[in-house]
DNA sequence: ATCAAAACAATAATAATTATCGTTATTGTT
DNA sequence: AACAATAACGATAATTATTATTGTTTTGAT
């Protein structure tokens, strides 16, 4: 039986708080406020629990440590090659791509995601 | 200046002899029959030379060690959940996806990479 | 209030990858 | 063909990211 701890909680605000998509050592740096002694275990485990649970996606990137996202609605993202952030992406979602690859395939397809490569705006103006 | 190595050439060989986006490690074994003595280390050196050039494309799985393919032309990916293999999707590649991005958002857009998470034909039917 | 189990902090262990370093191989130049 | 410069090598240490372990504390159902 699942309990609640005040950790697991404000690890959950943390990530919502930011359109980052932070790493598990950056949502550690940001609970050590209120919480100076947590365990930088205690924040890798409680967001593999809400990625389980369906409250955050784990995101991959090339290169780096894996990132988390707490909008869990369907929307893609693109990574900027020059200073490594990821952003949300406004293109609306693809419609029936899933669908049509089950048919072509005989997959069970749960789940497909976007990336983009490039160099966002600042970056290029730079 | 770029040398030639018979280690190189036999990496690019091997990668380019499988479609099964293999990790460095696989690589490496495979590589051993030629060469017995080839450190693991001059593989990961030459995947990421065959990627910088171009010539391979690194692939990143929600987990597991990174994966590399010969196969350069654009085309998706699905990851089967329960065996974690990686197969080559057949759905025509989405054109215009990339331009609509930049006039969305001022990025300069290089590639886009499309994943699907599933379940492949053999484990659905085990 | 009791108590089993879940979660914790601290830290060791593992997995994947990259860096270092002394040696060998490749290649352009004599 | 021999030479010199340096890229690449193999062995291995170091680093990075993540997970497992362990003894202690917290939670929540009874």
């Amino acid at each position: 039986m699942r309990k609640n701890s005040k950790q697991r909680e404000e690890i959950r605000r943390v990530l919502a708080s930011t359109k980052t998509h932070p790493t598990a050592d950056w949502v550690y740096d940001n609970v050590k406020q209120s919480f100076p002694n947590i365990s930088l275990a205690t924040v890798y485990r409680n967001l593999s629990l809400l990625v389980e649970e369906g409250q955050a996606l784990k995101l991959t990137s090339v290169s780096g440590p894996d990132r988390f996202d707490a909008t869990i609605d369907v929307h893609y993202h693109i990574a900027c090659e020059k200073c490594g952030n990821i952003f949300d992406v406004n293109l609306p979602v693809i419609v029936g791509l899933e669908e049509q690859l089950e048919t072509l395939t005989g997959f069970k397809v749960k789940s497909h995601t976007v990336n983009f490569l490039g160099t966002c705006t600042k970056c290029r103006n730079e």
